[in-house]
DNA sequence: ATGGGTCGATAGATAACTTCTATCGACTAG
DNA sequence: CTAGTCGATAGAAGTTATCTATCGACCCAT
């Protein structure tokens, strides 16, 4: 029965009977006839099929909503009993957006000393991912903005908050500044993340309501080629005040405040809103609970 | 997998294998196997045994924890996909405590009206075991007393207010008052319920705090029983005001109100405490929030 | 149109698992 | 010391699950 619940939560996520097949671990038959037989034991099609998968039915989605529960809290039960005899084991899978990843080590170097069994895979993703990830038991736990787009049923820690600083060459217009205001940056030829992030989004909307417009001169998903672009010294970008200080500031780049309004983000951990939680999860939440305040403080 | 959670909970239950196993609807030896697979599967012992059953293990008692969640869970969900397309059916089990038998009638009979596919068991159970039966999956709703005994992890829907009433004949010490005090009906002999039963220690606390003591002449487990002792006027008992109006007051037979202190006990409905619920219970938690009022008004 | 490619369903063989009956061994109570 | 109860075990029979191979429907590009 669960393993049942299993393949449709796999066929939520690839949409494709193949595909869900492999991502559990048997054929494409198999997995046609575990559908076809949950199917029976509720008495209803679950899934719209034509040749080829065509989405779940409304009975199939609240099953799927009931699975997603069932799964996780089976696993949840398997996590406990385990970490009740050999302490915590296991893999934490996180994912979080790229501006918060130079922090997540804040998070799980301290988890690590209190629990060395535990193995942690770190994923860089969209908020929005983030959230589907959850949804889909794909991840553990999220680090992504509060409070801003729809959070469904999670739980939260806020982490810490999220301050812009222009990221520019000292000898560029404005390097001289000790703070620039959102109509000054929107001036600047920048760097950003893809619209996709809520980053970029969030800046967007920044430089929009100081008069500005957005126009990168250079888009990407990942901070680390904005930062190599910023570090020749001949681009800017705006980043978070963290995440600069993390990628290390040279004598020649300067991250200088962005005043009017400073913009603050709430950046935090988010976790399933199920009780009680997986063991290496609710040591998570504590570990955030703990790391905060010294976060806020830095 | 689920299967194994269903023989756990019926061992827990049962505290017996061969029991458990009927319960379950296999033989012993398959109950047996099925246990010893999930002790395989989580890595640790679940149950005591020596030549018989003693007992769970801590971990087996966080697996009967987890197993009741998941096993409700999934009970659920087929409940409210079957809902979905034959409206609701099924069977509606509940539990009251003898004094409120009379106003189940209140619930049941406007649900049926709205739900005529549904069918009822209906058990009078002391107000301890409702809440075991509901930790245990065997009932879907209680109605007993709020807020005095411990209440788990359960949701509740206050009902209406118990007030007692001394039942007497017209002819008897006392009968010819329209109120008396606990002081007073402390001297008259009782025909009150079994000491198991919250309503008799209520009463007798009463009793003892107005300075006189419970000597029931007649104790059972039986509302009926002591009514029909009271009706054939040699008799006195004290019992709720709903209780008395619903079995029929004869001419000879009064229900007197009991003041000094006027106590009052609140009733109510008493389902999991499980998001989202399922169907049946769902609509009888409406049903109830829809009842109350009329409830109490009259 | 038509042929290659993709997707999910189906058929049939095999492997794995489950459940049953029958029985055993340990323990308990009279 | 014996009868009875309880849960574990053995072995057979039946059921179920999964695999490989293949089919048929559909899509799209030529």
């Amino acid at each position: 029965m669960i393993d049942r619940l299993d393949f449709i939560l796999a066929l939520a996520r690839e949409r494709h009977f193949g595909r869900a097949a492999e991502a559990c671990g048997v054929t494409q038959p198999t997995l046609s006839a575990g559908v076809k037989q949950l199917e029976g034991q509720m008495g209803v099609l679950l899934v719209n099929r034509g040749s080829r998968f065509q989405g779940f039915t409304p009975e199939g989605e609240r099953v799927l909503e009931w699975a997603r529960r069932i799964v996780g809290d089976t696993r949840a039960m398997r996590e406990e009993i385990n970490s009740l005899r050999h302490g915590l084991t296991g893999r934490l899978r996180i994912a979080a957006i790229p501006t918060a990843l130079a922090m997540v080590a804040a998070l799980t170097t301290p988890y690590r000393e209190r629990h060395p069994n535990v193995q942690f895979t770190v994923w860089s993703r969209t908020s929005i991912e983030i959230l589907e990830l959850l949804d889909n038991l794909e991840i553990d736990a999220g680090i992504t903005y509060l409070g801003n787009e729809p959070v469904g049923r999670v739980n939260t820690v806020p982490l810490y908050r999220e301050r812009y600083r222009l990221l520019t060459s000292a000898d560029a217009p404005l390097g001289n500044r000790d703070t620039v205001t959102w109509a000054e940056v929107a001036q600047v030829p920048l760097c950003l993340l893809t619209p996709d992030m809520q980053n970029r989004r969030i800046i967007d909307r920044l430089l929009k309501s100081a008069g500005g417009e957005s126009r990168p001169t250079l888009e990407s998903d990942s901070m680390i080629l904005l930062f190599a672009h910023v570090r020749t010294g001949r681009w800017a970008s705006v980043m978070p005040a963290k995440l600069a200080e993390t990628l290390g500031l040279t004598d020649t780049i300067r991250a200088i405040p962005i005043l009017e309004p400073e913009a603050v983000q709430t950046i935090g951990l988010v976790v399933p809103a199920r009780e009680p939680m997986m063991p290496v999860t609710a040591a998570l939440v504590v570990e955030a609970k703990r790391v905060a305040p010294q976060l806020e403080a830095a």
